[in-house]
RNA sequence: GCGCCCGUAGCUCAGUUGGAUAGAGCAACGGCCUUCUAAGCCGUAGGUCGCAGGUUCGAGCCCUGCCGGGCGUGCCA
């Protein structure tokens, strides 16, 4: 509808360029925007204004002739020029009760369109390292991301969702060589578990894994793997005037595990904890209502030469140089804010080396978009990822990171906080069993992403009005018990398309509503594009309160068959609406509650 | 210190890329069930859009400088 009006202004700027009246040499885009007050219409139009100092006429007489050459339309009851130069358009009431057979015909698809076709777009979120559960924060991203890739496919891109996966890197041979401690603890073995372990009660649960599979197969005597390590920082209860280094004495962990249980079985303890993590984030995901296509491995990446070869050709361009043993590209040189380190002195690569292959990668694959959705604490880390990828030369205006903020729990007015490390936090699992499905997706794509999220439990879990979730379902499912009682009397609805028995439909808060599925189709497109997901949530709490309100006013099963039908119809459309857009989000739409 | 993000009603947040008189939901106060679900609806009250300049026909939105909060500033990932 709004594209259709569009259309007419265009048509009416052609046709004072046709006349010589206006000097243009291509038509601009005119802006047209739905009016926030209903004396100026339903929809406005700024071009004349825009226009003036081209034409060189006062914004309200070009206004005048713009409005003079616009073709007749059907949509149109009239147009009016306000305020400096604004020409309001006001729709036909049967404009607006077209929209209730369009979307009762097209169902399911109303609101999706095709204005991405044939362009393919990357996705990429969550990618949390496999060293332990999802915890909320994961949780926002997950809900985000999915349905940033949802909205983008409604509207005709051909999306690709990835989940990229660390496993490889120093914090994984901190979570193998956490399991195989608490393993050790497991065989009677005493220890003094290192401050920089990973504590959470699923290490205990792999070890034990291991312990079952393999008895004392892995079974290293713990005064041996502790001999001769660098000291770790104190750790609550010990004398803290000894000075440690947590990092140096968790490397020589590692180094000792690796040592003493030999590649082999070092291999199957880091796959063992890998694994078993990464199975349980799949299914975490896939319950949220969370499904890739693809599931990308570092590991890959540097097993398939993928890491040397961004090196090479960062070394090849003259981006990199030696210092201090390593290897460091130059990302200053592409406005970064110091040179970052590509191969550390030790030889490893660094993630961020894993990281430009990995990106490469994603353009080299031919996506028109590549979109990163990460936590807003890797916000320092885009300008070196930019860097590299214009420094390979390729474009970097592909590509773009959206960060999503913290989201901070709250129970009974307290912060709920969390630490992955101390092994004392919430987790997504956690949280959908708290407050099921539907409420954690709708609450975490509530604001928009680049807001701290504050969440609160009780209301989320609460089933009453004041949670949006239960409002906006509670609309669906009063119109399913409406059209229920409707059976229950013997009453149909007419199927026959078109607007028949519609003209009825004169009562004012059927215009709102009908305003507001004709908006729908916008705000998806909107969100899609701006990949604003709580334009949604917005949406549909105010479609539920049209409908309520409408509820509350008007009873739809009168007697009168024709006005009966009418009504109906609307709200039937209004049903359809709601449960897209819930749809959408990943919300179910219940029948009854 | 430097960089990024945020600052709008008592609270949580919208604000259609610079448009007309800044909007919702909670909370507060006052109403509405003999009715298709009161898990709902209506009304009242609530604002120096952090502060100060600037840009222009027009600024919550853009620019500059302050103030306040969050995050980042590893040869971790």
């Amino acid at each position: 509808m709004k594209q259709d009006i569009k259309d007419l202004i265009r048509a009416a700027l052609q046709g004072l360029v046709n006349q010589g009246q206006l000097d243009l040499i291509e038509l601009p885009e005119p802006q047209l925007e739905r009016t926030k007050d209903a004396t100026h219409g339903d929809f406005a139009t700024n071009v004349a204004m825009v226009l003036a100092k081209l034409a060189r006429a006062k914004p309200r007489d070009l206004a005048q002739q713009l409005v003079d050459a616009l073709p007749a339309s059907p949509l149109i009851a009239r147009v009016e020029i306000a305020g400096p130069g604004f020409i309001n358009f006001f729709l036909t009431e049967d404009a607006y009760r077209e929209v209730v057979p369009r979307i009762l015909e097209t169902g399911h698809d109303y609101g999706r369109s095709r204005i991405g076709a044939g362009q393919r777009v990357q996705v990429e979120f969550v990618s949390a390292n496999p060293t332990g559960p999802l915890h909320v924060g994961h949780g926002r991203g997950a809900a985000y991301g999915s349905v940033v890739a949802d909205l983008l496919a409604a509207v005709g891109f051909d999306v690709h969702r990835e989940y990229y996966v660390n496993d490889a890197g120093r914090q994984m041979d901190i979570l193998g060589t956490s399991v195989w401690l608490r393993y050790l603890e497991l065989c009677g073995e005493t220890l003094r578990f290192p401050s920089n372990g990973y504590r959470g009660d699923y290490v205990w649960e792999i070890a034990a894994t291991l312990h079952r599979e393999h008895g004392d197969g892995y079974r290293v005597d713990a005064e041996t793997v502790f001999a001769d390590l660098p000291p770790d920082t104190p750790q609550q209860g010990e004398p803290q005037d000894q000075p440690g280094d947590k990092e140096a004495h968790i490397d020589g962990l590692i180094a000792a595990a690796k040592h003493l249980l030999g590649d082999n079985r070092y291999r199957y303890v880091f796959e063992l904890g890998l694994n078993t993590i990464l199975d349980d984030i799949r299914a975490d995901l896939a319950e949220f209502g969370v499904e890739y296509q693809e599931w990308y491995s570092e590991r890959s990446l540097t097993e398939s030469g993928a890491v040397n070869k961004a090196i090479g050709r960062l070394r090849a361009s003259g981006h990199l140089y030696e210092q201090n043993g390593a290897l460091w590209f130059r990302s200053t040189a592409f406005g970064d804010e110091k040179d970052r380190v590509v191969v550390r002195e030790n030889g490893q690569s660094t993630y961020f080396a894993s990281d430009i292959a990995y990106h490469a990668d994603k353009l080299e694959r031919g996506f028109n978009r590549v979109i990163d959705i990460w936590g807003a604490d890797h916000h320092g880390y885009i300008p070196r990822v930019k860097a590299a990828l214009q420094a390979l030369g390729d474009d970097t205006e592909r590509l773009d990171v959206l960060l999503v903020q913290f989201a901070i729990l709250y129970r009974g007015g307290e912060k709920a906080q969390m630490s992955t490390r101390s092994g004392e936090f919430v987790t997504l699992r956690e949280l959908r069993q708290e407050v099921g499905r539907d409420a954690a997706r709708f609450f975490y794509v509530m604001r928009r992403c680049e807001q701290h999220l504050d969440f609160d439990l009780d209301l989320a879990r609460s089933e009453s009005s004041d949670n949006p979730v239960y409002y906006v379902q509670y609309a669906h499912a009063r119109v399913s018990s409406v059209l229920r009682q409707a059976a229950d009397k013997g009453m149909t609805v007419d199927p026959s398309p078109g607007t028949v028995n519609l003209e009825r439909l004169t009562e004012n808060h059927e215009q709102i509503l009908l305003r507001t599925l004709n908006r729908y189709p916008e705000v998806v497109e909107s969100a899609a594009l701006k990949a604003e997901p709580h334009q949604i949530t917005q949406y549909l709490r105010e479609l539920a309160n049209d409908f309520h309100t409408y509820y509350n006013a008007h009873q739809f099963l009168v007697a009168d068959a024709v006005l009966r039908d009418a009504r109906l119809k609307l709200i039937l459309a209004a049903r359809q609406v709601l449960r897209n857009g819930l749809g959408l989000l990943g919300v179910s739409a219940p029948e009854s509650m």
